[in-house]
DNA sequence: ATGGTGACCATAATACATATTGGTCACGTG
DNA sequence: CACGTGACCAATATGTATTATGGTCACCAT
């Protein structure tokens, strides 16, 4: 599962090491398990056979462990939903697949993962690295997939391209932000349909 | 201030009673001053000069007149909103307006009457029926201005109107909604504007 | 009827003493 | 130097005893 990329912020110690990989998982096992609040450093320690101490040469503090298994989790939504965009090979079908991927694998991180969800909204609230991370790559997708429509004429070409990028991922950002998702269950099963349609709308040439 | 509509939920007893207008005024007072949770019933049945019980006489709960006070505040933004609406004369500039002003009222609320903020969060969390019949109100007229935008003919009509009026309102809802302004703050700048944009591409003909 | 209340109860909020927890550091060991 | 820890501290969390609060009801007065 992780290939845990070392990430600048949450890092401390030697970059490369055994002990750290064990560390993100059983984080990830204990987080996704009791939460993020129930688990004690000291709870991830006794897991790996060490003391408290020791967690503390790899990671400067219990949210570095947590933003290292927000970023995992993050990662994996994204990763999905390229994969969703790829399935597609016109630009306003990969801006409809792009909507629904995200409201789905959001959907099954709150239902199947809720301890891990737990951890991505509090990401999403207190501005963690891993949220800002996850957000800006999202929003770079949905740059490359309007640029590329632009290129083939499925897409207008008038509107300045990050007027377009930032107002489509206004309309994006509650089914996206894990915090505003929750507010929105109402309307999940709808919405990328027809949000979908308006926004295609509005970038007819 | 206020002429209270005397609500169909919150009512109780005599429905045109001076008491009943005595009350509401203290709470509207209390409520904006101490919020919600620290007024207590005994403190507005003291302000008016009458026992507790007696104030169960006309709302039969505590929540029954939050509903009425919130319900207040709303229709306040809603009538700023649809003051808003009536400046312009042609529907794009009546959306645009709507879009701005919504946001405005939203953000005065917030930074100006924190505590009737605070109310207006709980109705939209637990569904209030005044929260509901705010967004019926707000989303009728969004309808209103799309159908005269049709007939003016500055809106396209391929789509159906319904499909457009849930989109748009989709769109609106993270700064209509008190529970979902809150995190949209750093966007309460340009989102007017640039969602305002989106959709009216969308709406081109 | 209409206007009005004190006494009462179950539940929720508060306050406070106690125990945990996140985090550090000096110090051992090979 | 790399590996590893127990003892320690400030700050937060937790359990619990107590109080305050929302809400009702029987009852009195006009």
């Amino acid at each position: 599962m992780s290939k845990a990329v070392t990430n600048s912020v949450s890092a401390r110690g030697p970059a490369d090491h055994e002990v750290r990989d064990q560390i993100v998982v059983a984080a990830t096992e204990h987080f996704s398990r009791y939460g993020y609040e129930k688990t004690t450093v000291s709870d991830l320690a006794k897991a790996i056979g060490f003391s408290k101490a020791y967690i503390y040469k790899f990671f400067e503090s219990k949210q570095a462990i947590g933003e290292m298994i927000c970023a995992n989790c993050l990662r994996q939504i994204e990763a999905e939903v390229r994969a969703a965009v790829d399935e597609a090979d016109r630009p306003p079908e990969k801006l409809r697949r792009m909507f629904k991927a995200i409201v789905e694998a959001s959907l099954r991180l709150f239902f199947q993962d809720r301890k891990l969800y737990e951890i991505a909204a509090s990401a999403a609230t207190e501005r963690w690295q891993a949220a800002l991370a996850y957000e800006e790559r999202i929003r770079k997708l949905l740059q490359d997939i309007l640029q590329e429509g632009r290129q083939t004429g499925d897409f207008e070409r008038k509107t300045p391209l990050d007027e377009t990028v930032m107002a489509i991922y206004l309309v994006m950002r509650p089914y996206l932000n894990p915090l505003l998702l929750q507010h929105s269950f109402d309307y999940t099963d709808e919405a990328p349909a027809q949000l979908s349609g308006l926004v295609l709308r509005s970038l007819s040439p």
